[in-house]
DNA sequence: TGGGCGATTGGCT
DNA sequence: GCCAATCGCCCAC
């Protein structure tokens, strides 16, 4: 199985995240390792995107993405989740890809019990669907036990606790729509995903808030 | 230094 | 379909 090359994610980002389709995701922590093969990814363009998180140039958060490709850019929002993306591009661009669902192909019972600890109060009796275990980028991290602590980590170095695998090699046709839960440049077909697969995320458009 | 709001999710109506 | 939960980031004051 070739490896991933870093070179080929230098690429520019719209040539990255379809190519990142069909490639798994792998998780090592002393616990176990859950794998995910990727259905759904999104591409964040830099400064050339009001949509992306380093559109107004580079902080503390947001540094990763300004590093050499390959790295994961952690981030936290809505006060309990956690996103995970890919720095793509050359070194010094801040282009990203958001891994948005993917299918659980390794560790599904670690994955399961992961998701369910972090439910909400009201412990299901409901065995989670597999399809839903990494359906949507937070579940993702959930289930692949990403925090804030894998921010920075090379995906492609040998050892990292989290990796960027071949997979195998998915060259089937690729769906592509707006982007999910943006308020800016969200109708941009920068979502990717397989279609017909039942682990992408269900879609919902943006709803702008009500104004005072 | 304070406040608005977000690359979301799950539960309830 | 609606809405609360929850907190760190970032920009306006």
């Amino acid at each position: 199985m070739p490896p991933v090359l870093r070179k080929s994610l230098a690429a520019p980002v719209l040539e990255v995240a379809p190519a990142l389709l069909g490639m798994i995701l792998r998780r090592t922590t002393p616990e176990g390792v859950v794998a995910v093969r990727i259905t759904e990814v999104e591409a964040y363009d830099g400064p050339n995107d009001p949509g992306s998180h380093s559109y107004r140039g580079q902080t503390p958060r947001n540094a990763v993405m300004f590093g050499p490709p390959g790295h994961l850019y952690v981030y936290f929002t809505y006060g309990m989740h956690y996103c995970m993306n890919i720095a793509v591009g050359p070194d010094g661009q801040p282009s990203a890809v958001l891994f948005r669902a993917g299918e659980v192909i390794e560790g599904i019972d670690l994955a399961r019990k992961r998701r369910g600890e972090t439910g909400r109060a009201t412990a299901s009796t409901k065995v989670l669907p597999d399809r839903d275990l990494a359906r949507g980028p937070a579940r993702l991290c959930v289930a692949l036990g990403i925090g804030r602590a894998e921010n920075g980590v090379d995906l492609l170095a040998r050892g990292s606790a989290v990796q960027l695998l071949p997979g195998d090699g998915y060259d089937g046709e690729v769906a592509t729509g707006p982007r999910v839960g943006l308020r800016e440049a969200a109708d941009w077909p920068w979502r990717f995903w397989i279609p017909g697969d039942r682990t992408v995320s269900p879609y919902k458009p943006h709803v702008p808030k009500k104004r005072s």
